[in-house]
DNA sequence: CTTATATATGAATGTTTATTCATATGATAA
DNA sequence: TTATCATATGAATAAACATTCATATATAAG
């Protein structure tokens, strides 16, 4: 039989026929790639547990998290670019908070993890 | 006063500061953001939403994300080094599955994210 | 012991990406 | 208007990464 390439091979046709009727299309996994990606810098994942308790304007944020302005400030633009965090402008400043709830849910699922490993 | 950088620096402060103090570590920081790069990439996602419903060998997560072999094969060490998948053998074949319930949390609130957007 | 099969690894290469520095924009105050 | 402050942007460079090809290991079967 073709599919005989390891001992439970119906088995594993029916894991991949249910992952597949849910999986997202690739464009959808594209998004949720890159959405990954962008939390997936100390630097940027620093920011969001920073705004994590509340909005914060990029020069509080600079502070909370070490590093220059400039800097700080790309890597805002990647975070709001891949709808991690928003902003409204207060004046001269700019406040920036985490996009939504599933933003903290995806993050404290990644801070549980954590502490899994013994 | 230094601090006046923006309107509201004693609500900023009092942010930060409650940030402050569940800030996990720059270690713990470092693997966090290392575990979220690993998800981070369309080929990656795509085999750890394959294993969503259960265990597989290489060559049906290969066929199930396409691909080559040996690529699968990097990117499932990859995962593996990052404790966001486990394997045991079984004979000649290596079964993949999911780590644990949290990388499987970070992956529906990733989801739950995308129809978020309008 | 030899062969076949499933998976893993190493090295090379081309691409992506973070960071820096310099400068630009946008808002306010003088 | 001009000066100043907060933030954003562009270009350049250097480091990190995914992918490929060739080969190695490990298990099982003959």
């Amino acid at each position: 039989m073709m599919s005989d390439i390891c001992k439970t091979p119906e088995e594993h046709e029916g894991v991949i026929a249910k992952a597949l009727a849910t999986m997202p299309d690739d464009g959808e996994i594209g998004i949720m790639a890159a959405r990954f990606k962008a939390i997936s810098e100390p630097s940027r994942l620093k920011i969001l547990l920073a705004l994590s308790a509340g909005e914060l304007c990029v020069e509080h944020i600079t502070k909370a998290v070490g590093g220059n302005q400039s800097a700080v400030s790309h890597q805002l633009t990647t975070l709001k670019y891949n709808k991690i965090v928003k902003c409204r402008r207060d004046g001269k400043n700019m406040l920036y908070s985490v996009d939504d709830e599933h933003i903290m849910a995806m993050i404290e699922a990644a801070k549980e993890h954590l502490h899994h490993d013994e």
